[in-house]
DNA sequence: TACGTATTTTAGCATTTGCTTAAATAGAAG
DNA sequence: CTTCTATTTAAGCAAATGCTAAAATACGTA
């Protein structure tokens, strides 16, 4: 927490100076994104969230046969995709479905769509 | 690894076995997809990545400047990022400069985007 | 009320992550 | 060739992650 600021001649103080503010101005957005691409950053969880935005709704027990994983590793998936409210549950009888949250779409949707990128070059 | 396949009636056998084969289609695309965005699903990373879009190219000094960072931390950060050749280093004498990979752009800007888009409903 | 299905929650544990500190490289310059 | 400067690498460690297995809830239904 000691070495910044480097001694360098050809850093330019003013450029540092401009990205800090840019920085500093996008700190919630930057906070956020991050932690909605973590969310995402994992197979298992990017894998439920397409397979909802494909069938609208699943239940956990549909999440489980697809993914053949054990259902409470996928509750526990779903808990946190929750808390982020990334998705949302409705309970019908017995069964709790979950599906995205419309007012996410505008952050979703963009993510589910670099999976059908032909120019993901891998 | 043992009780899937539920025993709900509603349980729509055909609609398992379609996500079944959409999700095996996908395999690779969601297992890059996810990796992308773990990397890009870290804070310091995703400033990072910011950055480096901003300013064309950046040494581990500035970055460690802007973002008051350890050097090493960050170093640490940017190998994370070039193992996975999101980015690219040049030397320029002693010292050495990263940068976007032109062919990772199309994955790149649609997350990087999403920092400026307004409708982020956090 | 007792049982069965659907689901969540808790506890435990091995693995991964991200940071700090210190040591190792590499190239310039004295 | 020794000394800076820039950067990476290695070691150590605390915290976070993700899974399993078991217990706890919730809600219909016999």
């Amino acid at each position: 927490m000691e070495n910044h600021t480097c001694i360098r001649l050809e850093a330019d103080a003013m450029q540092i100076m401009d990205c800090r503010s840019s920085i500093a101005a996008l700190d919630k957005p930057l906070s956020y994104i991050a932690e909605v691409l973590n969310l995402a950053g994992n197979k298992v969880r990017l894998q439920i969230l397409f397979l909802l935005q494909r069938e609208k709704r699943l239940c956990v027990c549909d999440l489980s046969d697809i993914l053949e994983m054990n259902v409470s590793a996928i509750s526990q998936h779903l808990r946190k995709l929750k808390d982020r409210d990334l998705i949302y549950a409705t309970k019908e009888a017995q069964t709790i479905f979950y599906a995205l949250n419309k007012d996410k779409l505008a952050t979703l949707n963009p993510i589910l769509d670099l999976l059908n990128t032909e120019n993901i070059a891998v």
